[in-house]
DNA sequence: TGTACATCAGTGAACGCGCGTTCACTGATGTAC
DNA sequence: TGTACATCAGTGAACGCGCGTTCACTGATGTAC
């Protein structure tokens, strides 16, 4: 059969979106093409209509994350009472901690990443740069010249730290407390006060 | 063949040791029982002697590298010149970002250890803990009481996190970069001065 | 001392299954004449 | 207007391979009598 005008785009942005949920959740290596794309409606032939290998399709689900991180943290930066504060409380909250599919690559799928080939890493790392040039963007004043590059780059490492620390934890109870740890010695590293 | 008393308990000290390696290099599930045990010397059927599952040796090693990163810890705490300085700076030193398969588990399979069962996590828990009561013992005076274990766990979170994003960088500049940037903010946090 | 049996770490084939990728094919529609 | 062909997203079987786990078996030694 014949489709409409743009029914591949829509059927590649569909593969991309349930994809990017199934790395997030379960990571590079247990996710298979063929289950990946019966969830879509599709038959494993018709992935490589849209994409190369496997591993060019993750690259786009880790680009695809990352912004939508960066831009969840834009959004939050520009609510009142936002700025830092909102975007600290945001990424070690609740929500992300509970919800790994919509979430943070960075949280989930780092060491995967570094062992996958050059192209996934550059990638990454250009996403993973924009989100700390939002960071630094919201550090106050009191940071100027290259340290706030520094701080703001060590700000995202704490957060994807503790979040995937606290998921790692046998208990709710425990990963709570990992979670709040970050979020106070976040505050602290951006001096900034902590209230939450 | 009988084999000497003891003979057992080598077999599977040396099975710990390869697996832990492999497990740090290539993650949970790009190592498969078979090629393990044919590295170890031995064949694919004997591994059931020593292990009740592919989970549980897991464990094993993941109790086992973060035992031995404590280890270290407490070594490098009492070296001249050393406490959380010398922790810190070999924690996310160039000899540990080289070598994951020496490394510490909690910088390259906490998001796996999400996935799997409780009894990894509640494992993987005692023994971050452990590590962070070692980070607790090193603080400086100035931070007292509850303060002192969220200082340390945020401080553990922070020197993971760091890690693994240097290791998922493309080039050796951009990951060392993302080591200085986590050094100087881990002194910070510390309030200690950095000195490297 | 000699014989029969128990022990047990390790062997290697087999189980059913899923993997990433390739490729000849389908069939509805668009285009050319 | 009617016919022949091109297009191309998607199908589904097949490729060779590795997976985790099970299990009947091996064979050298220890123990019992």
């Amino acid at each position: 059969m014949r489709y409409d005008k743009g029914h591949k785009d829509q059927t590649r942005e569909h593969i991309l979106k349930i994809s990017t949920e199934q790395f997030l959740e379960q990571g590079y290596n247990a996710v298979g093409i063929a289950k990946l794309m019966a969830s879509a409606g599709l038959t494993n032939g018709a992935f490589y209509n849209h994409f190369k290998s496997k591993e060019d399709l993750f690259e786009w689900c880790v680009v695809r994350s990352l912004q939508n991180i960066r831009k969840l943290m834009e959004k939050n930066a520009t609510k009142e009472g936002g700025g830092l504060r909102a975007i600290i409380l945001d990424y070690l909250g609740d929500g992300h901690f509970s919800n790994p599919a919509r979430g943070c690559a960075a949280a989930t799928l780092t060491p995967e990443i570094s062992r996958l080939g050059i192209s996934v890493k550059t990638a990454f790392t250009r996403e993973q740069d924009a989100i700390v040039e939002v960071l630094v963007s919201q550090l106050p004043h009191t940071f100027s010249g290259a340290k706030r590059r520094e701080v703001a780059q060590a700000l995202f490492a704490m957060m994807t730290g503790t979040l995937q620390l606290a998921r790692a934890m046998p208990t709710k109870e425990a990963a709570n407390a990992v979670l709040v740890s970050g979020q106070k010695s976040a505050f602290d590293l951006c001096q900034i006060k902590y209230d939450p």
